[in-house]
DNA sequence: ATGCACATACATACTGGTTGGTATGTTCAT
DNA sequence: ATGAACATACCAACCAGTATGTATGTGCAT
């Protein structure tokens, strides 16, 4: 059934945009619903609940974005360093004023959630997982390379970059300012900078 | 009025409590009504709608444990980058395993009502920005000390300084572990150290 | 090849509960 | 007696979820 699978794919697009909007407690279904011209009973039909809605779109949707954004370019060949300023520049200069005070998906959902829905904060912790072992991999690299100090921890590494990058989204988006993600990710920049052997 | 004065505190306090536990959005009004005993009558007569309720919980209790926590602290005198780091731990200290996956109450609010609530957006941004420019501060007195490095924009680290505290916080809540946190701190030590002259 | 059994993929209409907000009434101090 | 400080009762809107019905296949025995 190519229909069906159609279908399941509209309302998961249609809820990623609804959640990444007003965020998971706020979405509503049948704004949802309205979007895809989609019914309730289909809705029921394909997720069993708007909670196994809400985990459908971080396994699929955020988690390939994620891939996609993030962990496939930060695995290029090159300089650690370089090649993680490079993503984050590309990462920013891609981003729409709009898109900026709205946040990353990701942290969105993992501050409103993970206090209050155990399945939420699995799901987005493992997610987070992947994301640093990204980082920390590329570090590792760069150590056995000579590119990157050896004195360093990646893992720790790892966990404070992917912190502060989360961290600087968070401030852009709450003034609303692409310059203000620029000076904050400079910041960064220095701290990465300061990782190079 | 020591009554109504006393009513409306009790309001304010019981509001911040269930908008750091649920959220703006998903607080009700019912729950702090019965949480203090308060009628509705008497909730709409101190604040005229729940966004208004919301604006001065930001104004007057959120504020308030800003200066208190941070703000004050960071103004002690001693080495710059020694106080923020003492600070922190300080902080890192006092919370308990039930706060940490709840996270900064300023930060959960700016991330959930930014992008949505303009009223909102620019409280909590004023807030941020004072924060920002305490941490701003420190570093120009320690510049002028010679302390800390006349290379650096005090500004444009002070920002970075926030963001990664804010984003070390925000995956320690997602991560639920206390040890995360610190190993994050961490990091945002390395980053002051190498602010030191 | 045809007809019955069954499942998938919806569609429609409804329910019980909760929400923020309000209209009206009362108490009490000045 | 006037306004502040409530109290009570109510409302329309919205919410997630469900019960029921139906149309379209799909597998299989005959």
């Amino acid at each position: 059934m190519a229909d069906a699978d159609k279908t399941r794919q509209a309302l998961l697009e249609a809820a990623y945009e609804e959640i990444y909007r007003h965020g998971f407690q706020a979405a509503s279904l049948n704004t949802i619903l309205e979007r895809t011209g989609v019914t309730k009973g289909a809705l029921y039909h394909h997720f069993g609940s708007k909670q196994k809605l809400g985990y459908a779109v971080i396994d699929e949707i955020i988690s390939q974005k994620l891939d996609r954004e993030w962990l496939t370019p930060i695995q290029q060949p090159g300089h650690p360093i370089d090649v993680m300023i490079e993503v984050i520049q590309q990462a920013g200069q891609q981003i729409t004023s709009q898109q900026i005070d709205q946040g990353c998906p990701l942290n969105n959902l993992a501050q409103e959630m993970s206090p209050i829905d155990p399945g939420f904060r699995q799901r987005i912790d493992h997610l987070y997982r992947k994301w640093q072992e990204s980082i920390e991999k590329k570090l590792r690299d760069g150590q056995q390379g000579g590119t990157v100090k050896p004195s360093i921890n990646p893992a720790d590494a790892a966990l404070f970059i992917l912190a502060s990058l989360e961290g600087c989204m968070g401030i852009a988006k709450n003034a609303q300012s692409i310059d203000e993600l620029k000076r904050c990710a400079q910041g960064l920049f220095g701290y990465l900078d300061s990782l190079r052997c």
